[in-house]
DNA sequence: GCCAACGTTGGC
DNA sequence: GCCAACGTTGGC
């Protein structure tokens, strides 16, 4: 079992989009980075989906439903994509500006490397910002 | 709107 | 194979 974080404009396709249609095919990587991730993904993983550019937080769990298969938007052979369901909202967006003032959270894509669409992330990491958002506190 | 950090392309 | 030029992403 392993965690993941994917990267989403609210303005192109948001957490809301996402819920309403159930399910969402991850297609348009074009980075081979981004595209091993996501052929390393497995059917039952755990991801977490980010607003970036407006919004910047982690805002709700998604689950791997289908693993890679070819890109149907593009003949080339190359790319992938895999399938999403949306699992649930989180009880508050956990913000980028929170991951990055915690000690705990230096190392991850995230932060290291902000143009990263699709990161794995540690399963301490994932349950670390997960407690985040069942805080009401911060 | 700006800029840092990358990734890609193409000339040599 | 190197590297300059250029394009893109994403945070600020």
């Amino acid at each position: 079992m392993n965690h993941w974080l994917v990267k989403s404009e609210p303005f192109v396709y948001s957490w809301d989009d996402f819920e309403k249609a159930g399910r969402s095919v991850w297609d348009g990587v074009r980075n081979y980075q981004a595209r091993n991730n996501l052929k390393a993904m497995q059917k039952g993983d755990w991801v977490f989906f980010y607003h970036s550019n407006e919004g910047l937080a982690v805002v709700g769990i998604a689950q791997v439903d289908r693993e890679a298969y070819p890109d149907p938007t593009t003949d080339d052979a190359r790319w992938v994509v895999v399938e999403l369901v949306p699992v649930q909202k989180l009880k508050r967006p956990v913000s980028l500006q929170e991951i990055k003032s915690d000690n705990r959270l230096q190392e991850i894509a995230l932060i290291r490397q902000s143009r990263l669409s699709v990161m794995p992330i540690k399963r301490e990491e994932f349950d670390l910002i997960l407690s985040f958002s069942n805080d009401e506190n911060t």
